[in-house]
DNA sequence: CATATATAATAAGCGTGCTTACTATTCAAG
DNA sequence: CTTGAATAGTAAGCACGCTTATTATATATG
């Protein structure tokens, strides 16, 4: 019998990514972008000419999910898409101007709200969560999707 | 300047709400239940013919997002709809035998998941996670979500 | 009684994920 | 060259969350 509520872990993942999302979007929505739009946003900007099947891997969504999402940022004029003459099946994503002078305004948003999300937490017990996750993380993408698990430091590794 | 990796907890909890989802789901396949379906199903089952208003509080989802759900849980044969008599305005939900004898399994099911999910994290660990995981969910609670988040007093009040 | 407000559930429509199936294009093998 | 497999992208349709609006019922108040 645990004691340690490791029978909620479930419940509470779902329940903090739904509350961060949420949140986030609160403050994004001023800016037109959800949450997966800026999430892919941040690889364009990262990455720009990305073909829609590595964003796929990037974003670990099915490309087709990919394809709707950019349908509706270029709607929205936040990216472009353009025609590879090298392989004309692929579609070269870009970011717009309005995408690069959001990118930066997005990003401190994000930060804004893991700080409001750890507020009253230690800096020991943080950093605990932080490997914890990337724990859970590994050991529920070995074996399963066997495809797609390194690439994971694309986004954090700056300092 | 954080240089805990703080600054991907967005995307750790997502990637670890997906994953965590994802296997949940491939293992519950079998059964014919979704995990927003079995949550939704324990708390029926331990508080049988619950009105749908009380279990949009309970699972913190909006009063019509419970509506679908139980219409196909319904025609699944997993719940039961019935009038209260004493106010016609509501629908008490009921499980049926078939649900109560997929509740046991379900259970094991989310335990096997959560102990895959933890392999090599100590018990010091798990308790920070789970510690900190709640904390989350209070920051992002207090002060946002107005209107639902205190209501879990309506159990016993004043009738 | 009559009217106004509150509550329970549903309807309509959107965003974002999925699976399955399709077209267009590229590439490898005969 | 032709055939067939692999890859990039899209279409259609479903699940589950949301917001906004509507219907039915209950309750409070003039």
């Amino acid at each position: 019998m645990v004691s340690d509520g490791i029978d909620r872990l479930g419940f509470l993942i779902h329940d903090v990514q739904r509350l961060m999302r949420k949140r986030f979007e609160a403050r994004a929505s001023g800016l037109g972008l959800s949450s997966a739009q800026w999430r892919l946003l941040v690889r364009v900007a990262k990455e720009a000419g990305v073909a829609q099947a590595r964003l796929a891997e990037l974003l670990e969504i099915e490309p087709i999910s990919v394809s709707r999402l950019v349908d509706r940022m270029e709607e929205g004029g936040w990216i472009e898409r353009r025609s590879d003459a090298a392989d004309r099946r692929v579609r070269m994503i870009f970011p717009t101007e309005k995408a690069n002078a959001a990118y930066a305004d997005v990003k401190s948003l994000a930060g804004e709200v893991y700080e409001e999300s750890l507020a009253g937490v230690s800096p020991e017990d943080r950093r605990v969560l932080i490997r914890t996750l990337d724990t859970i993380v590994q050991n529920l993408t070995d074996g399963e999707a066997s495809s797609l698990e390194k690439m994971k430091n694309t986004e954090g590794a700056a300092k």
